[in-house]
DNA sequence: CGCGCTGGTAGCATGTTGCAACCAGCAGGA
DNA sequence: TCCTGCTGGTTGCAACATGCTACCAGCGCG
């Protein structure tokens, strides 16, 4: 039921994926898909949301084309959740935040979750937002370009 | 008030970002500031959200150290929301979200706001998540590395 | 000194969340 | 075959959060 948007400016591309999203739950589930979780009980005992919420959410990002419902891997009768190339395009969006977090609610040397390399092993190297022709930009280097209501 | 966090994966950066934040609102109240809205009016306006919730949102942000509430630059008596170094450092998250909504939620050549490079006046390039010596990383070339509950 | 603007509060109806209980299908064991 | 437990839900209800509307206080200008 995501028919009407809660947010009226709908010209602004962040609005839309605000509303598309739907709300925090269903982040933390697609971060919990990008971490390997699959199965309804799997995002169940790892978020500890209340298991109508979970079932609401995963409909709606279902819906939303975000994740796909396909039968289970293991050859029983139960479904899957697995993000779609739609959800695997949020993997930025995903690793901004797990970045902001990093950086500013945790103490140095707090022990955390980390997002490694699978290669290498390593952490990764911070987000970075770059110009059309590849220079570095601080929000303050950027502009909003809003669009005429024609 | 945002002493007890919502969600209990305490250890996943994620989460504590999405707590911190607090909702879309706040998450909206931030991009309208990146825009370059600092006052209440404005942000009022920009958003359409109920005066009350702005009010309770723009303090928590406070409270966060996402805005800082200073005196108005026009030399009034009223107040002007900006947003801290923490609260800039939410660039790339934005700019993140903003980039998967022109994506997917916006028809080609459908009008919508734009952030551009205020240089050249041209769009920025897609944020890529590298590792640390600096390879492209699509979400199958990471791992989570759950830390010990020691 | 009256009026409008800004930046709020207060009260209330409604919607959403979260908890707990319940339930159906499948699977394995005795 | 029946018992039992696990997965993946649904339902009902109480509590909380949201949003709307009305109201209000201080500033600033004429």
């Amino acid at each position: 039921m995501v028919t009407r948007t809660r947010f009226d400016d709908s010209a602004c591309p962040v609005a839309r994926s605000v509303d598309a999203i739907g709300d925090w739950w269903s982040l933390l589930i697609v971060r919990d898909a990008f971490d390997g979780s699959r199965r309804f009980g799997e995002f169940q005992r790892s978020l500890g949301v209340a298991k109508n919420i979970l079932t609401a959410r995963l409909r709606t990002l279902v819906a939303g084309g975000v994740l796909a419902s396909v039968p289970a891997s293991d050859g029983s009768a139960y479904r899957e959740y697995v993000l779609t190339p739609k959800g695997e395009a949020l993997f930025p969006v995903i690793v901004a935040l797990r970045q902001w977090g990093e950086q500013h609610y945790f103490s140095p040397g707090e022990p955390h979750s980390e997002l490694v390399d699978r290669r290498e092993g390593q952490r990764l190297r911070p987000l970075e937002v770059r110009s059309a022709d590849g220079r570095r930009l601080d929000p303050g280097d950027t502009a909003v370009h809003k669009v005429p209501t024609r």
